[in-house]
DNA sequence: TATGAATGAGCATTCATTCAT
DNA sequence: GATGAATGAATGCTCATTCAT
């Protein structure tokens, strides 16, 4: 019977993951024309929680931001943990996608930020460091076009995600989209070198 | 007598121009953002006269859209005269690329707009027409991977518009994108079908 | 039968005064805490309309200051013609009085606004002209102290604008103020030198 | 047994001044716009506290203003001490003068607050005692003209005070005004009887 | 009792669109 | 037809006050 009363309790980190998610889902419906009364409501609290959190949209954005590249980084992580060096860089591209895919609301928000990309620096560094690790080690097994460097797959990777922000035919046309990408980073499938 | 007035519909048509003139420079630098007003007073007209050729905000976006999709159609109309299938095919995704990068405006109004792909029926038709033809070409001979169909290109075309939205280290950028996709279209860089 | 229809017409004119007024109203009500909005529907208009012609509340707060200054002004200008310099002064400093008592909303509005006096260049010029005139003229008949100036009289407007914004006994309260002042600014009433 | 608890009571009344102490200073710097989470920060306490206190942010500024009264009170009954009926009275409005104008949250929040004066019965009618002893004492040594009465004092006093609110050239131009008003208030001085 | 997170009514300001001239 | 003043719904943000802990 530990289970006495605890009626609320000031829980400010619950309610600003309730915040958070409330904004992934409205901005995903509604984009940057997401209303911060929406994001309120749906959190089940007042819009000066919402300001409490976040002093701004902007930085509600980017908060949101925040936590889906850190989702990607995580998922890099992981695949830095397969054996196989292209696999694991494929796997690390198929899964930032996916993610990138999954929830409108990150490019959505990533692409109406003022900027280039609005992260803090720790964020950044450990982005780079996965997949720089990524991307070296696919290139060092051959597997890798040699000239590809770590700003193109930013680049790739925010092609893929807008690319998807209009409706297809497939749902998942983005497979298809990834695959052509991959299929073209081959070392083997090269060309002649990427442009200056 | 079908000749009365006249010299003001001259001017007419020659106030549209400004108008979407105006607002290719607008949009692009305010994206969506971008004010009517602004757009009026750039094309020195009132914002009356803006409303009068274009009842909507949306539609002077679409009409925008439309403005650059036609360049985009006649870029690979002009690609299609050319002797060899893949190089024709090449050409038209570079072309379309140049066009689609060079002017801001067009992935901010293209990408803003709601639902899939604003274009009048004739428009999308010939647009479909133009590609349709230069994919089958390219197919038939054996360069293009065979699984590919026209709305992919659409969403790769996307995908090098919007990847470059965002600033990257190196200006043209967006041709390292599109030699990576090219190469990863090649029939022979197809490590296996493309997803359903 | 001139009188034909004339419905509206774009009086931009006629409606800067009429938001002019009903702010003069409003704010006279409710001091800074005074919405745009009530002055908007006592004027009869739009808010869009007070914001075209004043882009700020502060903006509006200014233009009814400068409004007011502008009317004490003239009242300096009138009381020059007077012959008698002392005769000048005094009426000068009554009316002052007077403009200043007769509408809350000038002290509310110029007590609120930011740094010393928020007025145009040319205004403030004008004032100090008028009544540096009239300083001088009651200082050379030697009726007003030698050692008033400007920046007294400014002080002391200031004061009895102030002064009379808290309700008092008798309505015209101000008057007793005024006139305790003018005494003490008599060049016989010196009971010696006001301090640096 | 009545000296149960206590402890507690001088850290309530500790707190108490910190609040007045800070909101003095909150609100000399920001006028009415101070804000209460601003006071409660500066004086080290939840802002919680401070509505223990004062359960209104009007409440905390009518306490403010109290506690300037009574200060203005004791410099009034100090004044009476002294022998020369015109100089206590002098000395009264000087010092009171000063306190005013020493600290700006004084006339910030007496000017804004609703109503004349917002003073508990008794501190008024302290108040009232003690100027009005002044005021005729000075009267009946026949220094001070015959017909001021009380409530002049009070509007010459915020004269005093607000006329110093707006920044003038020298530092001290307060000391001139209230020098021109003191003269203006000596029996010898009074060119004809003030308005009813 | 103190705390400060939560609340939400309130408000200045913007901007697409209309319409009298 | 062209103009641009007028409109007013919409929206981001603030801040006095409350109340669960």
């Amino acid at each position: 019977m530990t289970q006495i009363v605890r009626p609320l309790r000031a829980d400010a980190r619950r309610n600003r993951e309730r915040v958070l998610t409330a904004a992934a889902v409205v901005f995903s419906e509604h984009g940057r024309d997401a209303q911060m009364d929406d994001v309120a409501s749906r959190a089940g609290v007042g819009v000066g929680t919402v300001y409490r959190h976040f002093p701004t949209k902007e930085a509600l954005m980017e908060a949101l931001a925040v936590d889906r590249f850190e989702k990607i980084i995580a998922a890099g992580k992981a695949a830095l943990e397969l054996e196989d060096p292209w696999e694991a860089f494929v796997t690390s591209v198929q899964t930032g996608a996916e993610l990138l895919t999954a929830d409108r609301s990150f490019t959505e928000v990533v692409g109406e930020l003022q900027g280039p990309m609005p992260l803090p620096a720790e964020v950044l560094e450990d982005m780079n460091q996965t997949f720089g690790a990524l991307l070296r080690r696919a290139q060092e097994s051959g597997d890798l076009r040699a000239d590809l460097v770590l700003d193109d797959i930013s680049m790739i990777m925010c092609g893929i995600g807008f690319a998807t922000r209009k409706p297809h035919q497939c749902v998942q046309a983005w497979r298809r989209h990834v695959a052509i990408i991959l299929d073209g980073l081959r070392a083997s499938s090269a060309s002649g070198p990427l442009p200056s």
